[in-house]
DNA sequence: GTTCCGATGCTT
DNA sequence: AGCATCGGAACG
């Protein structure tokens, strides 16, 4: 059995269904998006980049097609007390040892899940990070963190991420 | 300090 | 072809 591993969840988006340009729900149901549709309370998790493993809640009702990406943690249990080592959503996989083994989980069953905690004294909001081809929907206030806390991850400039 | 770039593989 | 990222190199 492996020792318990466990954050507290300081950063998220929200991705509200297909409608949603930003979302891989944008697409409808597909081979790796279906689970996005089904019932909340499950896991997805998926590749990105071809290295990073992306943890993110299916929070809607079935057929909704809506997730929450977890963006940042700060480490609470079975984690180095450094809150770079859950900074950013790469971070809070490897940090966690999820992988797409992980996928489709019921959070509310397995070893894996998500538990009440601390309310943050303030929550901040600004526009997700990435999505910078999703039009008018990139621009939309759906990221969410804990303000000021320091696992929180940096967002680079705009400037910083445009095309060469 | 800021900006850039490669790694790496799945998805549409 | 493009990507819901990261760490390190390059530059100032």
């Amino acid at each position: 059995m492996h020792r318990k591993r466990a954050g507290i969840i300081v950063e998220t988006e929200a991705y509200l269904g297909p409608e949603d340009l930003a979302s891989h729900a944008r697409f409808g149901p597909t081979a790796r998006t279906s689970v996005m549709f089904g019932p909340g309370g499950v896991s997805y998790v998926y590749l990105c980049y071809g290295i990073h493993q992306m943890f993110n809640v299916v929070t809607g009702t079935e057929g909704q097609g809506q997730a929450v990406l977890i963006r940042a943690i700060a480490p609470y249990a079975g984690l180095p007390d450094d809150p770079s080592v859950g900074r950013g959503p790469g971070k809070v996989t490897t940090a966690l040892a999820l992988d797409r083994s992980h996928d489709r989980r019921d959070l509310a069953r397995g070893a894996l899940y998500v538990a009440p905690a601390q309310t943050p004294d303030a929550i901040a909001t600004g526009p997700r990070v990435g999505v910078d081809y999703a039009g008018e929907w990139s621009a939309r206030p759906y990221r969410f963190w804990w303000r000021d806390h320091p696992a929180v991850s940096a967002v680079r400039s705009v400037s910083t991420r445009r095309k060469r």
